[in-house]
This record gives structure tokens, sequence and C-alpha cells, in this order.
DNA sequence: GCAAACCGCACTCAAAAGGTGCGGATTCAA
DNA sequence: TTGAATCCGCACCTTTTGAGTGCGGTTTGC
């Protein structure tokens, strides 16, 4: 489906809340208080994005996490490639294949090409919608009301 | 995931080739001489692409497909969301929600109305790739050897 | 009549996505 | 020093979705 993952959105959620905190650190109970979100897979995200290097982590008593880079350098592209791999779109580079060498042979079967261009367009924009483009025009909501998932 | 599914794969495949023989009756059989694909699956895209209008179907025996429109007219689009329907991109309108009324009550969630501009520049380069642009570039290359996949 | 093609329901199988159990390590503060 | 809050990491389960097939039927041309 040509559709972002849960996991995806989870992430932009909480790289927006990092945002808007600003440099705090930020526990995921804190994320999971603001969005109703399964804490535990919440966290599985955050330290894939950790490993990705998109955002840095304290541990102990008071930690939590803090984005890497400025909401200006973090885009949506770093998101999606952190969680889910760089699109490939098709499959058509492996199985499908002309009969009599076509791929293979011939690197131009008459739907690969095109759909390459396809995929590149998509992925220069996500290139380049940044997080700060995904922030900047909300307010900046205080801590909502308490009442994280997991208890669920 | 950020992709497409084979049945789209295997219905543009099947759309190119179409577009290929212009105009001619083609049999599924046919489009799997030309592609190795799985005859029954490319048989169930087809119909229903045709459901969407998209192609017209003879029956009996010499019956196949053909185009409903010119390739100038089919896009990407209409195949996309003929057998993906139109891409929701996230999930967001539905489970997920600020606490204390946040999407519902104010419409304009942090996260929402980014990713449906995302989602609004996907979906516009895909309603502005042809059939046409998927198959001029490439020669109109003559039925290939034999070998269809369903009995495997 | 027979073969070739499309039609349509429903079903199985496999892969992906989403989520959880459980124990551990680290840090802060009382 | 003890305990609570936090992140860490592996492995597992459940649900959803995607891909493909069984089987019988209908339509058409030779």
């Amino acid at each position: 489906m040509l559709q972002l993952t849960k996991r995806t959105e989870y992430g932009l959620l909480a790289l927006v809340h990092l945002a808007e905190r600003e440099g705090a650190v930020v526990s995921v109970r804190e994320i999971c208080e603001r969005y109703p979100l399964p804490r535990r897979t919440v966290a599985e995200v955050l330290k894939e994005l950790q490993h990705a290097g998109l955002v840095d982590s304290t541990r102990g008593s008071n930690g939590g996490y803090t984005l890497a880079r400025t909401p200006e350098l973090l885009t949506l592209g770093d998101v999606v490639s952190a969680l889910e791999g760089a699109p490939p779109l098709t499959t058509c580079e492996s199985p499908i294949v002309l009969k009599g060498g076509g791929c293979e042979v011939q690197p131009m079967c008459p739907i690969k090409s095109p759909i390459h261009r396809v995929r590149e367009r998509l992925w220069q924009m996500l290139e380049h919608t940044t997080l700060r483009s995904l922030v900047s025009k909300t307010a900046h909501v205080p801590l909502g009301a308490p009442g994280a998932v997991e208890s669920n």
C-alpha cells in the first residue's frame, strides 16, 4: 500500500513533540501522555530513530530523548528511511523480468524507468519536507492531560 | 510501506502491453506470455480494472481486454486508486487524536495537515503520470517467446 | 459440440505490521 | 543504600494484508 506505517506516524509525532519541547530531555511516558500511543511501541520506534542517529538518548531516572539535529535538518525522508528503509516502490528489479532477456541485459524494461522517476520525485519530496515545516505552524501546546495507553 | 503492490505492478504491465498493442483485443494469456506473471492474478487485476472502467472486456473465444481510454487519458493515479483505493498515507484521521480534543474539535493536529500536503503532492504526481509516458520511450517489442506461469 | 476466453465466489498460504513479556542496565534522589 | 524511573534488547504473539488458487459457470467463435 502507498501508505506510511503506524510506526512512522508514531515516530513523526514523537519527533514533532521533541521539536516542540526544544532540546528538553523528553521521556516516552511524556510523549504518550501527549498522544494516546502505545508506550512500548513508541519506545521501540525511538530506539530505532536513535540507532539511525536522528535522536540522542539519555538513560537513567530523568532520562529520555532529544533531537540529534535541529528541526531544520531533519526531514521526512530521514524518518521514513530510518523506519521503513529506502522505498523501492516496486519490486521490479528483482523478480519481474522480461522473458528472453529484458531488464537484465538491457536495463530498460517498459515499466521500470518511469517508476524510478516517480520514486525519485516522491523521495525528493520527502527529503525536502523538514521537521520544522511540520511544527512551525502549530502553537506550542503545553502538556495536556495525563493518561498513557500501556495500561490497556 | 511506501510501496506499490504487486497487483498494481501487474496492472501497469498489462496496461502498458495493451497500449503497445494499440486497440487490439489482448487476452490474459498473451500478457502472461509477454511477462512471466501469474495468469490468474493478472486476470483478477484486469477484472478490477474493468470494474473501475479503465479497460473494456470482450468475452468468448477470441476475447480479451482493450483500453477503455487512450493512453494519454489513463494515469497512474487511475490505476493506483482502482487497485489500492485512494491513498490515505496515514491513518491519522481515525485513531490518533490529541488528548483533550485535538483533531476532532480543532481540525489542526500538528501532524495531519503537513501529511495531507505530502499526500496531495504525491497524488498530483500520480495523476499527472500518463500511461502514454510509460510507453512512449520504449520500442514496440513484438511478441516474445511463449511460456506462461500458471503451469507452475 | 468443443475449445478458448472471461466471470465470480471463496478459500488458503505467506509475509508484514503492530504490539507485548520479560528481564536487564543505568541514573538520580531520597 | 535503596528504590523508582528510565532506557535497552531479545523474542514472541496476534492481526491485517497481500498473493495466489480451486472450482464451477457463462459467453463466443470455429
